[in-house]
DNA sequence: CCATGACTTGTTAGCGCTAACATGTGCGGG
DNA sequence: CCCGCACATGTTAGCGCTAACAAGTCATGG
């Protein structure tokens, strides 16, 4: 009997399934599920072990499997536009690597006009979407965030830069943060500043800019003092921002762009202009995305941790198709930590 | 009894299934599966009833299903190390987006040292990833791929220098890509020029700089107003390899630098000597990622489908599964065209 | 006229997972 | 001291499909 048991095994490869994890936790596979799910009734002490077999096991549960059984929210549709570069693929890997834990799918789809984002979303539902991720800008854009409201459909947004009470959001004090940065500044000495603010649509934008005032107000740093230009997020206009900063007389010691593009390109100006960075002006950027490593000076910044959001990202979406499914609960709101990254863009002001 | 039946149905969509088909078809199901997957022992006869019902009840297979039962090649492990930073995000959407068409799952999974690429290989292959997917520079690593070899896994190279005879790669036509590049310069008047090489260990680099000294040699330009400095990819390198080719009397009027990373600090370099670029010197990279975009003047390259070179990846990833377990056929062999991006970085040489 | 094999079709038992139901527990109230 | 109830976990029976085997059917040739 056993060796027709054998005989008629099917398993091409020996990844763990979830009678292997069950076995080992020494529960049922059922348990095992609900653990998976998140399901509310096991308790503590079984998840733990559970989670710790998976672990162990390195185990994912079989997408093709749950979609047959029928049940589990399953494809999560990501709708992102252009955000700047390392963003994006820190993104993706966060993502993925939480939805292969999960066993969810996620299906990615560009969409750059925010005019066609209605077109884009009603696509994605038809196909089958369960929830959408919206990450940064488009989760600012009121076109989308109407149409997704419209829909009805389970979302999360990351980073944008207020909460919301009817969609979930995941972000980042924008504002302790740029005070932080600032305050770093202020440490090396530095009393006359500049400021390129980001693209007025995005809170964040707003946000920075105030966690940047506050700390200057804090310090008595007197208005004349600070002077600040608008800028749009990208290179090219952190370059013209820059430029109305540093061709005049009495140039700022230190500039505090509102993403690192922006002080990518300030530094670029800079030694156009030939000015040395950090010795005759520190310039600070925000987001530590890809370039503030790898232009000269390594920009200090300020880190969100993507990877982690994106993870998060996943989890809450997921948590999103069964509340609205359910009909329960409200939206959460998760803030993550931000960590300053000091390199060497920045340094104690001239004397 | 039936009652019974009725209750515990669990089928949700009202979609047709095989049995359907089979039952309206007067055949079994299996029969119904052999036409789909055009097995040569069905009759003409059976296989046009069967069509008819197919079409009739607008059926089709459901796939999360087929990958169940049939122990479809379904994992792929995506190895990636640290290329440079837009070509991971686009890789991965092309990936993605192939990957959710097939039903096949995809693990990525960070390597960063190559001496642990053993460790996470063995790791990937343990958790049951059917095939494996290397993108560059992971292609190249003479660790990984003996690691590779000796585990027997099926796998794909994406964008090696050279075509393998024991594994599948997808590749561009690196020295046909410089060649054309080194044209479009040479066709802008330039006489006088720099090449920053790429990383040693890299195939790729040397193939580059074939092209470009093949298609020097064509226009007659002599050994020594050409002028090669050693770089390594990274911005760091090419900054130090730009110093060597424009701090001296007679410097070249056009620099080739073998990826946007190092004609990016090349620029950056030349701004800072007071040069403009392109009016007193071009400069033109290669590979397209978005660093070549976001600077000013924006870089005149070369691009690489990514999004489509993972696309095919993923699909010859599970031909290269199918192959293994049948142990037939050879690795194929796939080349992807190149585009020329011409921006604003190279121009007419100075007179 | 039956053994032999080629050809065609059917049967059985899963793939890995979860909905629905069933079965333990432990607890407080009657 | 037993009933009922809440909670935690286990059982059973599939989801739709296909691998592996079994069982026809029909034409040969001895």
């Amino acid at each position: 009997m056993n060796e027709r048991t054998e005989r008629t095994r099917r398993r091409s490869s020996q990844s763990a399934t979830i009678r292997d994890v069950a076995a080992r936790a020494g529960v049922s596979p059922m348990t095992v599920s609900r653990v998976i799910n998140r399901e509310a009734t096991v308790k503590e002490e079984t998840r733990a072990l559970v989670e710790q077999a998976i672990a162990e096991l390195n185990y994912a549960p079989n997408p093709a499997a749950r979609s047959l059984a029928g049940s589990a929210p399953f494809r999560i549709g990501l709708l992102y536009d252009n955000p700047s570069t390392g963003y994006l693929s820190e993104f993706l890997v966060g993502a993925l690597d939480e939805s292969s834990r999960t066993g969810s799918q996620i299906v990615i789809e560009k969409c750059a006009e925010p005019e066609l984002a209605g077109a884009t979303l009603a696509r994605l539902l038809k196909t089958g979407v369960d929830g959408l991720i919206l990450p940064p800008p488009l989760c600012e854009s009121q076109t989308v965030l109407a149409e997704v409201k419209a829909a009805g459909a389970a979302a999360v947004a990351v980073a944008p830069g207020t909460a919301s009470s009817d969609m979930a959001t995941i972000r980042i004090d924008n504002e302790a943060a740029a005070f932080e940065l600032t305050q770093h500044l202020l440490a090396l000495g530095h009393k006359r500043f500049g400021f390129i603010k980001g693209h007025p649509n995005q809170t964040v934008s707003q946000q920075r800019m105030d966690g940047f005032m506050t700390a200057l107000k804090a310090a008595g740093i007197p208005q004349e003092d600070v002077r600040v230009e608008q800028g749009y997020f990208t290179y090219r206009s952190g370059l013209e921002a820059a430029e109305r900063l540093l061709n005049v007389k009495e140039r700022p010691t230190a500039i505090f762009a509102a993403n690192d593009d922006m002080a990518a390109a300030t530094a670029g100006l800079a030694h156009r202009l030939g000015l040395d960075v950090p010795g005759d002006v520190s310039i600070v950027g925000f987001d530590d995305t890809s370039i503030a490593a790898n232009i000269w000076p390594a920009l200090t910044t300020v880190h969100q941790p993507i990877a982690a959001m994106a993870r998060a990202a996943v989890d809450l979406v997921l948590e999103e198709i069964r509340r609205h499914r359910d009909g329960t609960g409200e939206p959460r709101q998760l803030m993550h930590p931000h960590t300053l990254i000091v390199r060497d863009s920045a340094g104690p002001a001239p004397t």
